[in-house]
DNA sequence: CAGCCAATGTTAATCCTGTTAACATTGCGC
DNA sequence: GCGCAATGTTAACAGGATTAACATTGGCTG
């Protein structure tokens, strides 16, 4: 039978529970879902999702790592889009890369970042997420490469350029940078800050 | 009566009302309180805070607000602490109160950028928030001053520090650095992205 | 191929919360 | 001292998460 037919069973009620949740949370542009809505959606009762799911939170879980691979997937294609590129572009190309889709999808960039006190369990299973930050550290390697005067590490300096990519886009995505020009400000304050901190670090 | 007094009216439920979200935020460590739990904590029926707020919604943005004036607080101590200081370590000493606030009121720092969806009204009344941003601007503003043969902003680059130290901050808070030294990790991170930022800035 | 089981759904509670309507008290201004 | 507006209370309703008890069925086993 076709995948979502009207048999008793779903056939794949977990991928679709998933992509149900992921809708509802961009449709209505906030986290706070229902699991009945999200089974609705779905076509199944309010009950069948706790034959996938722990509770709520575990459904959350899987959408937040839906979230991530997004990201991830975005910044293997600024990587491999900007390949040619000057080590510093490729860099500044990461970081707006993050911007945008902090801005495009809104609502599961802030799933990513949202707190539910169980912070504990993120240290296993995000530990591994940012296989984006893979592509930026070897973007990072390379460009300490071609600049050997400098005893940074890679993971700092790496860690260091995420952190203003992070720190930009979730006070943009918090209204607190309107006194700058809503469609370019954030960016060229990124781009600024990468620039000035990839100069800085060989005075250091 | 004494403020507490078991009337029938409380006498100032309103700031009863938001110690104790506050008290019960910080308990939990978790923004998941209960309305419930607030008013019986403050020894009242669970509809008593529709008297003060109009939801649920309304009581958290005053915690927010609490929130708020409680790192301005920390910023200003931290203002006149360094007053004496180069203007280079002041603007040190007010990230790492950013970073230990952060790390200190956890909860009270999730709830500030907490994402609700209607980021809308956040615009008009946080926008005036941090007005512990004006302490770093002074900073800034200083520093410039100091180093003539710059034209950057003061704005700009109190921008960028702040988001310097709000995405290391943010980070933390998410696990996503506790492959760095715990305890001094984030810190040795800030003091030298900031070191560098303010370095590069002289070389645009 | 028949039968049985584990996986997966469904229905019908239960318990909690947010929110409101209707009613009770009481501090204060006239 | 009276009466109103502010501030509490109780009772009820509408979700929503979660679970227990029951229903279906795809597939593996003999």
């Amino acid at each position: 039978m076709t995948a979502a037919a009207k048999s008793y069973h779903h056939g794949n009620l977990r991928d679709a529970l998933i992509l149900a949740a992921a809708a509802l949370i961009e449709q209505q542009g906030s986290l706070e879902f229902s699991i009945t809505d999200a089974a609705r959606y779905a076509g199944v009762s309010s009950a069948a999702p706790y034959r996938h799911f722990k509770d709520k939170e575990d459904l959350l879980r899987a959408v937040r790592d839906l979230a991530f691979m997004g990201l991830n997937a975005r910044s293997l294609a600024t990587q491999h889009a900007h390949r040619h590129s000057d080590s510093i572009d490729r860099i500044i190309a990461l970081g707006h890369t993050y911007l945008d889709y902090a801005r495009e999808k809104h609502s599961f960039f802030s799933l990513m970042w949202e707190d539910r006190g169980d912070m504990a369990e993120r240290k296993q299973n995000v530990a591994l997420k940012p296989s984006g930050f893979a592509v930026l550290e070897t973007a990072v390697a390379q460009y300490l490469a071609e600049c050997p005067h400098t005893s940074m590490e890679v993971v700092d300096l790496a860690t260091q350029l995420w952190a203003t990519s992070h720190g930009i886009a979730t006070l943009e995505a918090n209204r607190m940078l309107d006194h700058f020009d809503p469609a370019a400000g954030a960016r060229q304050l990124l781009t600024s800050s990468i620039r000035a901190l990839l100069n800085g670090i060989r005075l250091g």
